[in-house]
DNA sequence: TGCCAATGTAAGCAACCACTTGCATACACC
DNA sequence: GGTGTATGCAAGTGGTTGCTTACATTGGCA
């Protein structure tokens, strides 16, 4: 492994338990294996090494892709919010920390808040296109229902690791138990049986049984 | 104003703009106006400072609370997520530098997460009770639409100031757009002309009208 | 007036920080 | 063997941090 590739991830890593300010380059040298001066030698100073690091790592894409046309709203909602949920645990650590330090950062802070921004533009434009197409109850708002989804994912995937009692689902099906409750509020059918292996367990036993609407009483 | 307290309202104020490490003595005594000695001849240590000034902050109580009966769904949950939301608004600099800081100071992490961990457990409750009471339908989880409900609510919260133009929404009316997503997704009916004057311009023009959920297409 | 507690000023300490200089080592390539 | 490049080691620079010591000032109260 090269000794820059190195730098760069122990930076990372040691950022995301310290801090900018905790990150000292002795630290990361030697998390790195290296030593000090190497880390001078290779970025120059520890901010140009730091924005780098984040950079790189926050230019990681998110392997989520909502279709340009819908075809089965359920199904690509649930793998959508997988994805998403997927790659906002494995950076948990960094986004927090970056979003702890948006007063003394702020660039930083901007450059981690690029990518959801580009990704809640898309569920909106998917969800706006849901309604377009008729497979959706028309009378919500796609802008704040792309917030509640990503909202709800978000918050689930920073404070699991805070309050773990608050979170007894586990990683692999939170993101299913949201889903199913946000397909109703944009009047989506429940998913039918397109997923035997997990699509039963995750609602209550007496399920669609009593779904009654009070209307005008 | 007593010293102690100046002191203590400095300390908070420094760490939610520089985290733990970047709030030093002097800074928060120069915030205090008062002479760094002071600070260390009335809290003894920097650690101790800060401590009593985390923890004296999470004690302050969320306003909002839910009745043990519910009546009116729609107008308590709407009147517990403006409560809600206006509490994180207030502290959301001092909630995201905390959450950053959670891998090197967990006990503070911990104290700004019980709050949270309560309030979870009161709206499930509710939630729950309003399941029983037919007042809303019992094909969902009240505890992952509570996580939902809190996720929501949190996540804008907390990226309203990292991402503004995500949120077009004023702070007064995001709560309410949220929580009319919310009353479909748990099967309450939309609020009635219980709130005339912000009740009407939440939903789209052609609220209600083309509420259409395809049945066994 | 004298006393005492609270606060301020000045100076400094050891530890740590980002970063630099000077020199030794290793290894690849000609 | 000679040369250049990458790395390591030792030491040190000026600055900051948490915290301390010693002494002066203030103001309320007996």
């Amino acid at each position: 492994m090269d000794v820059r590739e190195k730098l760069l991830t122990a930076a990372l890593k040691v950022f995301e338990e310290a801090g900018s300010r905790g990150a000292t380059t002795r630290r990361i040298a030697s998390e790195a294996g290296v030593n000090e001066i190497t880390l001078f030698r290779h970025f120059g100073s520890k901010a140009a090494l730091m924005s780098e690091a984040l950079a790189c790592a926050s230019a990681a894409p998110v392997e989520n892709r909502l279709p340009a046309e819908p075809v089965d709203p359920a199904r690509e909602l649930l793998a959508w919010s997988h994805g998403g949920y997927a790659h906002l645990r494995r950076n948990a650590a960094m986004i927090r920390t970056a979003m702890g330090e948006m007063e003394q950062a702020p660039d930083a802070a901007r450059c981690v808040a690029a990518n959801p921004a580009r990704v809640h533009e898309q569920l909106k434009a998917y969800l706006a296109r849901l309604q377009e197409r008729g497979l959706a109850s028309t009378d919500w708002d796609p802008h704040a229902a792309s917030s509640m989804l990503m909202g709800t994912l978000f918050s689930d995937a920073m404070g699991r690791d805070m309050m773990p009692e608050k979170y007894p689902y586990s990683e692999a099906e939170a993101p299913a138990r949201y889903v199913l409750l946000f397909l109703r509020a944009i009047g989506v059918d429940a998913p039918a049986a397109h997923h035997p292996a997990e699509g039963s367990p995750l609602q209550d036993p007496e399920r669609g049984s009593t779904h009654q609407r009070r209307r005008d009483p």
